[in-house]
DNA sequence: ACCCAGGAAATTC
DNA sequence: GAATTTCATGGG
């Protein structure tokens, strides 16, 4: 068990099923269970302590740096709170949400397996991934599958996901990932167009899940996701604004706006 | 039966 | 080149 003392500005619920990563599961005591680096935890909250059982305390670095503890979110909000009124609010509605520091390829595969898709069928997919070709760790549950496990599965092997038509995107950034012909470490370094431009060589990776990618997988919060949720609030909340306008890290401003506008559907109702 | 889901590729205009 | 259609799958 490993213990976080005054840890701030994170709220689990809204960090782990919001979105950003597709492996946290709700227990019934209230913890989230889930597998990250290939360790299987059960995390929960006590006020400002954190709790993460079934870590190791050789992993205190690695869980820190997973939940960005070192980085003060109240600072970033107080910032970004100046770009706009509206982000302001959004940022203040859920002051708990941290942008987590995934493994690039896992952040990679989960959000081209996301692209026109729902979180719940997400999830599912996503499970049945890591059941079937990840390594398998102590307690039953499996680690995410690594580019070389999955560079020599065909789509016929991807076929008991239920992955459909991304089941050949799956294959084809396994095989661009394993072989190196996509640099995922380049990714974290590189100028922002250039890492860009080097996720998007795999076929069914566009803007959206690039930047999702380089956001989630690499921590370049300075990229700003645009979904079918996203566009919908720049139109209503953000008339006349871009990406560009949010600053150095938009990322994170991207996150709060994202959450308060699924949480705020009405916003978007008939007009 | 129809529509949508944290999009992108394929096709058509 | 820009706009539209198609792509599997599952839930509402």
């Amino acid at each position: 068990m490993l213990v976080f003392s005054d840890v701030t500005d994170l709220d689990l619920a809204e960090t782990l099923v919001c979105g950003q990563s597709f492996r946290w599961i709700l227990q019934p005591d209230g913890s989230f269970a889930g597998v990250a680096y290939g360790r299987s935890v059960k995390v929960r909250m006590d006020g400002s302590t954190l709790y993460i059982d079934g870590a190791e305390e050789r992993d205190r670095e690695l869980w820190s740096n997973y939940f960005d503890l070192s980085e003060d979110y109240g600072r970033i909000r107080s910032e970004i709170s100046l770009i706009h009124p509206v982000l302001r609010e959004a940022a203040a509605y859920a002051p708990g949400i941290r942008v987590l520091r995934q493994e690039p390829y896992e952040a990679l595969c989960t959000f081209i397996i996301s692209q026109n898709n729902n979180i719940k069928r997400i999830k599912g997919i996503v499970q049945r991934l890591c059941d079937s070709f990840g390594e398998p760790l102590p307690d039953g549950n499996h680690a995410f599958p690594t580019a070389l496990a999955m560079s020599s599965l065909t789509v016929e092997d991807l076929a008991p996901l239920r992955a459909g038509f991304r089941a050949r995107y799956l294959t084809d950034a396994a095989q661009k990932v394993h072989s190196g012909e996509v640099d995922l470490e380049l990714c974290r370094t590189a100028d922002y167009g250039r890492a860009r431009a080097e996720l998007m060589k795999i076929t069914g990776v566009g803007v959206k899940v690039a930047d999702c990618t380089l956001l989630f997988g690499m921590h370049r919060v300075e990229a700003f996701p645009v979904d079918v949720w996203m566009k919908r609030a720049m139109e209503r909340l953000f008339p006349g604004m871009t990406p560009d306008d949010f600053g150095n890290h938009a990322g994170i401003a991207q996150q709060y706006i994202f959450h308060y506008s699924r949480m705020h559907p009405e916003i978007f109702g008939n007009d």
